[in-house]
RNA sequence: GACUCGUUAGCUCAGUCGGUAGAGCAUCUCCCUUUUAAGGAGGUGGUCGAUGGUUCGAAUCCAUCACGGGUCACCA
């Protein structure tokens, strides 16, 4: 049985109680016309005064109690919003005699009460509340962890979140941070004729990254959808419907691990840009950290960790191939040698997969030896072409493609490119993803006609760019894991004992 | 998926060499009309994550499982 618990059971009891002396415990009619910031604000002068004391004055503020010290005949009490929090005062006089008799047994910590009355400052000189009313709005059943410590089982935290909000302001603040964010790029954006869009979220075919996806059934339809681990081929066919610029903010699914930057569900920002190429696409991302870094008030060099990133403008800029000489120390001589790079790979002391192609294995060398040390800002150009397969290729050389990503400590946080926009080249490309599927690789693309199709009809020059929002706000946070920035992260589902001695006995 | 650390009261945590369960906060009963993690006195509260095993005896040792953290793998 659910609220059994002997803590929760007294505090039901204690509603019964309250609702007895006709003082409904679950109130809807409540009405606050000041916040506890506002509140504070507003009086800031009474802390001056010589009364120490406005009793012309009359607020109401409504919160929750997160301390609460009774002493005989009057009580403190802090009381929080959203805003912030703010002491109380309550007495035997201000209240009535009946009233506060009950009330201190009645009213505890984890409550959400209405008071109303005036400000005063008490004998250490805090600013509080003289409350002449005090009414119960909500009344909370279960207990709040300890008031010093708050609530630290990590596990507690994500699995309830909103216990976690109301324990740790922090937390709170990280979240209005976040908001912020995407507040702010929606506005930069907007700003510059960029249209916002929403495209399908179950896609007949999973396209636009190399992933594992999500599957559902559409019953009607009696067909499979796949939810969408990019937007990508859908906001380009809007640009070839005559959408010039077009951005999209909404979560992507990919079916693969969790760590501290994967969550299964995420959010991007996808933009496309027609008539434009990915020089311009870097100019606006470094246009876009600058716009960011002002709106939320932080500065140039942003501590992250024990790191100092630097945002100056311009970033960065450096080619794949001499990113991994001359970051990742990786002899130029063998780079042409798919034979070379494998017994380099293993001299390091990885394994590494022999069958692999030349831009497979460069990529395999990035990670493993430039990407953690790219910290400050920085754009990696010009990726091998067997590893970009929507991006357009580069004319001196066909095998790189014109595309860029910005790594910020040791992170992928965006990745661009010119669009291929060649419909045969891009018929080709996906052939070559569809063998190398038959060949066993499950994260090579599918093979999209539709899309084909509609590069057809003629796709303009077009740039385009994905950002990582959540990894993004764990920069801006200073937070460590994307569960920090995600609202509710995934979590393995919680089962009980005796389920799993059935599914033993099975 | 692998390795590793963790799981003890509602919360935060102790628990020695294997000897039968502890603290603070919260809660309950009292005292207290300017407190600040208020204070003072006294109480209640435990299937030590689960299941097996070793042992005269298990929170403690062993095995399996569950969940979580970290590292790695996977993941442009």
């Amino acid at each position: 049985m659910i609220f059994d618990d002997q803590y929760q059971q007294q505090r039901i009891e204690k509603g019964h109680a309250l609702k007895a002396l006709g003082r409904n415990p679950y109130r809807h009619n409540i009405t606050k016309d000041t916040s506890t910031k506002e509140f504070l604000e507003c009086y800031d002068y009474v802390i001056q005064s010589e009364e120490k004391r406005d009793e012309h004055k009359n607020n109401t503020v409504v919160g929750r109690i997160k301390f609460l010290r009774h002493m005989g005949k009057a009580a403190f009490a802090k009381i929080e919003d959203e805003h912030g929090i703010l002491q109380i005062y309550f007495s035997r006089e201000s209240i009535g005699e009946e009233w506060f008799a009950e009330a201190k047994k009645l009213v505890e910590v984890g409550d959400i009460i209405s008071v109303t009355g005036f400000p005063f400052v008490t004998k250490t000189g805090e600013l509080s509340l003289h409350a002449k009313v005090l009414e119960i709005a909500t009344k909370s059943i279960i207990p709040l962890p300890e008031k010093f410590h708050g609530l630290q089982d990590k596990e507690l935290r994500y699995r309830k979140r909103y216990l976690d909000m109301i324990m740790n302001a922090d937390v709170r603040r990280t979240f209005k941070i976040r908001s912020k964010i995407v507040s702010e790029i929606r506005h930069f954006f907007e700003e510059r004729n960029f249209l916002e869009v929403e495209t399908p979220m179950m896609h007949p075919i999973a396209g636009g990254a190399n992933a594992k996806p999500f599957v559902t059934h559409h019953n009607a339809l009696d067909v499979d959808r796949y939810l969408r681990i990019a937007p990508e081929l859908y906001l380009k066919r809007l640009v070839v419907g005559g959408f010039e610029a077009v951005f999209e903010i909404n979560r992507n699914f990919r079916n693969e691990g969790m760590d501290q930057t994967h969550n299964p569900e995420f959010t991007m920002i996808e933009f496309y840009w027609a008539y434009h190429n990915y020089n311009d696409l870097m100019h606006l991302t470094e246009e876009m950290f600058d716009v960011l870094l002002k709106k939320l008030k932080l500065p140039k060099k942003l501590p992250y960790g024990d790191m100092e990133i630097d945002f100056s403008k311009p970033f960065r800029k450096i080619g794949f191939r001499e990113a991994l000489c001359n970051i990742g120390e990786v002899p130029n001589e063998i780079l042409d040698d798919c034979a070379q790079i494998v017994a380099y790979i293993k001299t390091k002391g990885f394994e590494v997969d022999a069958k692999l192609n030349l831009g497979k294995l460069y990529e395999e060398l990035f990670d493993l030896f430039v990407e953690e040390k790219l910290i400050n800002p920085t754009f990696i150009m010009d990726y091998p072409i067997e590893i970009s397969p929507l991006a357009r290729r580069s004319e001196e050389n066909p095998s790189i493609a014109e595309r860029f990503e910005l790594f910020i400590a040791g992170r992928e946080i965006a990745n661009g490119f010119n669009e291929l926009n060649d419909p045969i080249d891009q018929y080709e490309r996906f052939a070559k993803q569809l063998q190398a599927k038959n060949a066993g690789d499950d994260e090579a693309h599918e093979m999209d006609e539709d899309y084909v199709q509609a590069l057809g009809y003629g796709l303009p020059p077009t740039a385009g760019q994905g950002l990582g929002i959540d990894r993004l706000t764990m920069l801006l946070t200073n937070e460590e894991s994307i569960k920090d920035v995600i609202l509710f992260p995934a979590m393995k589902p919680l089962t009980e004992n005796d389920e799993l001695l059935q599914k033993d006995e099975e």
